[in-house]
DNA sequence: CCTAATGTCTCTAGCAGCTATAGCTTCAAG
DNA sequence: CTTGAAGCTATAGCTGCTAGAGACATTAGG
């Protein structure tokens, strides 16, 4: 039986974190110690690693609660927890086209800002200028979604 | 003379978002009509494009608030502005390098649910388990940056 | 000129996904 | 047996918006 303490170091998830996933229900309440402390089971650890590392790939929380209630049900198809990676796919792809384009864009700032004063510097001018752009950024208004 | 919502349209910015810009100091107070509405002039849509475009861009609120500050001061040197833009450049590229090997993984463990029950599935074998990673993601521990 | 439909106003609360603080109790080592 | 780390609850804060309530302003049509 492991405290939360040892079982955030062994899932790489700190305190709070683990508290605030049972708060909202991705990991279920845990035994008490005579002390109220919790303890927790290696199921409860594995469990938080899936948590964890479907985090690291980038699923948000919703989709990572959709995951473990397919995985409650083994039984079932596959097909939706497919459906939540390809989704997932879609979306990381779209993002390294922006980044891309932004490094692009942020290269060449940063070459035509050679040691002049902001007058002469790029940088600026490009923020402010639409048709500077290399890429089209108008195209996602609306989308709001993290670069 | 532009409405807030006139000006929104034109910049590609949300009316509530253009309001929380001011609140939060990046946009000065504008004028006000007879009736108390804002109005904004061709300055000011200049300033939002170039909020709205370093937003894009993937610059975060403090940086643009310091590259506004220095565009109010062009006689200075470029070199603070290239050392923003110097910094987020690295900060993009890092996500592109972790985004591609999460794409890797996505595309790895799409492949690999292949119409089975979950069961078989490796979407949540592959979640479930660190070893089973091509890329090592307990490298970022505790940075917990955007992905 | 009047009315109806927008648009705008302020203020407050909410979203994700945590993180930090305060003030307490419990546990393990020396 | 004491002390210091680790745990507990509860609450507030963070970024960058977004949404709602309820009231006033403006504009287009009849």
């Amino acid at each position: 039986m492991l405290t939360i303490g040892k079982l955030g170091e062994a899932a790489g998830v700190k305190v709070p974190t683990i508290r605030y996933y049972e708060q909202i229900g991705l990991l279920p309440e845990p035994e008490r110690s005579a002390g109220n402390q919790r303890l927790y089971d290696a199921k409860a650890h594995d469990r938080l690693a899936f948590i964890r590392h479907a985090r690291d790939l980038g699923f948000p929380l919703e989709a990572i609660r959709d995951l473990l209630s397919l995985s409650d049900k083994p039984d079932q198809s596959c097909a939706a927890a497919d459906i939540i990676a390809t989704e997932q796919l879609a979306a990381v792809e779209a993002r390294i086209a922006r980044l891309t384009a932004l490094k692009a864009e942020l290269e060449r700032m940063i070459t035509q800002c050679a040691q002049g004063t902001i007058a002469d510097c790029r940088v600026i001018e490009v923020l402010s200028d639409h048709a500077l752009c290399a890429e089209d950024h108008r195209a996602k208004t609306g989308s709001g979604g993290a670069v």
